[in-house]
RNA sequence: UCCUGAGUAGCUCAGCCGGUUAGAGCAUCUGACUGUUAAUCAGAGGGUCGCUGGUUCGAGCCCAGCCUCAGGAGCCA
């Protein structure tokens, strides 16, 4: 009977007054007595309950914030008021020693940036503690959604030959001494020499190879690491982010609407269901955040609300061209309180105007369609031309409160000579993407996709307010310490 | 990359008009207490004031450059 049992079965074990044993790290130790003991199964402690004038003291003494302690002893009904169980040690060991006096960590709030700047450790505190749980579910919910769809589950490729998609700036891979690169009579550098026989860098997208998936396995999805060497600094970029990207055959804007809809719903109701203990201590946490802000800036829902009426809500669809002629019309652009007043048709919204929408006007999750073509990349499919003229494609962007733009998508062109035209119009080599043309070569069919940032749904369902403290070891301008 | 703000003890922060030995709370250590759960009480230790240079009789404080962090913007997911 000296097999561990996990803490969070423990404190929901309805027998008591049996032999267990426990393995953790020290929480708290108060009056030589009561050891609060935590494992990450959960963030509730178990309640050690030490005879210490019993106990060696050179033992008690190494029970300190952070140790890693074995403890075998009696599972009862607890004698005190917190706990509804507690364990009264028969025998203590000492599994890993923790010196107070070195120990970054503190038994007492600590802030989110010093957190962060000891990634290493932040796992213990519950704040991460909870994050991280709530991160797993949501990736095992992704997986659930799709497979239980029909979904295949495609690797695309992490190294890449071309950033044809000009999704942003890459990360080059090479094999070179970077010394002495090896270079052609011009001075340029040669790679026909490199590792690939060529240039690559890291991938920013899987679509593109994704299309190439579902031209036959109809359904795939990717969920997988992209990069970006953009010297991005804001709290909703990182250089190393996990993207699912689902690519459908025979899908038009409407069904790809519909699936991005009904996935979010999907994995939000999964967490809030398998991780009800964590988002509750999120929430409580995020309540108390609120409190400190002035009145003006908090918000009117709590994390919990937020994410029910995310549920309970369709979310509003409307085209770029509809988003516009309320945007012309709101109170703060006549009173001139955007900084980027609305001029007219055809360019990008800003985050102000983009928020406006979300958490002013709709108050709701928003889904753009039939972006400017001007604007977009050259893969959406083209619109035929609106009565005054003006070009759109079947684009959709997914705009959460707080958040920004969730999910980004398009139904695709699948017009050889369209793409082929759009690409020479924007000077994308079609040489180089020789393979994706071939899907529009060689039995094309409408297709759709989109890609949907993870680390900004953790955010979402976390309510953190910093993309950096929703994945383990952020990668962002200047860091790449863990 | 741009704008704004910040960097002082292990952590969170105060430090007036430039002036003697740089403070507080928490944490840590020592002792007391012992059914606590943000334990309590008493005491102690702990500082290259981000870095470099400058102004000054004198700089934590003023000036310049740099570094890092936070928030906002752009780019986007």
């Amino acid at each position: 009977m000296s097999q561990r049992i996990k803490i969070k079965a423990l404190l929901e074990s309805e027998q008591t007054n049996i032999e267990v044993t426990v393995k953790g790290w020290v929480r708290a130790f108060r009056q030589n007595r009561f050891i609060a003991l935590n494992d990450g199964s959960t963030n509730n402690n178990i309640q050690i309950v030490v005879d210490f004038e019993n106990t060696d003291p050179n033992l008690l003494k190494r029970i300190t914030f952070g140790a890693a302690i074995r403890v075998t002893g009696e599972l009862i009904p607890s004698l005190g008021q917190g706990q509804k169980v507690e364990i009264t040690a028969k025998e203590i060991e000492i599994l890993g020693d923790c010196n107070p006096e070195e120990y970054p960590l503190q038994p007492k709030k600590q802030s989110l940036e010093f957190l962060r700047e000891n990634a290493h450790l932040r796992f213990r505190t519950n704040t991460f503690g909870s994050i991280f749980r709530v991160r797993n579910s949501l990736s095992f919910a992704v997986h659930t959604f799709f497979q239980e769809r029909g979904f295949v589950y495609l690797h695309t490729p992490i190294i890449t030959a071309s950033d044809a998609e000009g999704a942003g700036e890459t990360f080059h891979v090479t094999n070179f001494d970077l010394a002495n690169p090896p270079k052609i009579d011009n001075g340029e550098i040669d790679f026909k020499q490199d590792f690939f026989g060529r240039a690559t860098n890291l991938t920013v997208s899987g679509q593109l190879e994704g299309e190439l998936g579902a031209m036959a396995l109809s359904d795939i999805y990717t969920f997988g690491p992209t990069f970006r060497a953009e010297n991005s600094n804001t709290t909703r970029h990182l250089a190393e982010f996990w993207m699912i990207e689902p690519e459908m055959a025979f899908y038009d804007l409407e069904d790809n609407m519909d699936l991005a809809e009904e996935l979010l719903k999907y994995v939000i109701s999964y967490a809030l269901k398998n991780n009800a203990e964590d988002i509750e201590f999120l929430n409580q946490r995020l309540t108390e955040e609120e409190k400190q802000k002035p009145q003006q800036e908090r918000s009117d829902m709590s994390l919990l609300e937020k994410l029910q009426f995310c549920l309970d809500n369709d979310f509003q669809r409307l085209t770029y061209t509809e988003a516009i002629d309320i945007l012309k019309e709101s109170t703060p652009n006549k009173k001139k309180k955007f900084q980027y007043p609305i001029e007219g048709w055809g360019t990008d919204l800003q985050s102000e105007h983009e928020r406006y929408l979300v958490e002013k006007h709709f108050k709701k999750p928003v889904i753009l369609t039939d972006y400017p073509k001007a604007i977009k990349a050259f893969y959406m499919r083209q619109n035929e031309p609106d009565a005054q003229g003006r070009e759109t494609v079947r684009a959709m962007d997914i705009l959460f409160p707080g958040i920004g733009e969730m999910v980004g998508g398009s139904q695709r062109e699948e017009r050889l000579e369209k793409l082929e035209q759009r690409m020479d119009e924007m000077g994308i080599p079609k040489e180089e993407l020789w393979w994706y043309l071939d899907t529009r070569r060689f039995g094309a069919c409408p297709h759709a996709g989109f890609g949907l940032g993870f680390e900004r749904l953790v955010q979402f369902v976390t309510g953190m307010g910093n993309i950096r403290d929703v994945i383990p070891f952020p990668r962002f301008p200047k860091n790449a310490e863990f």
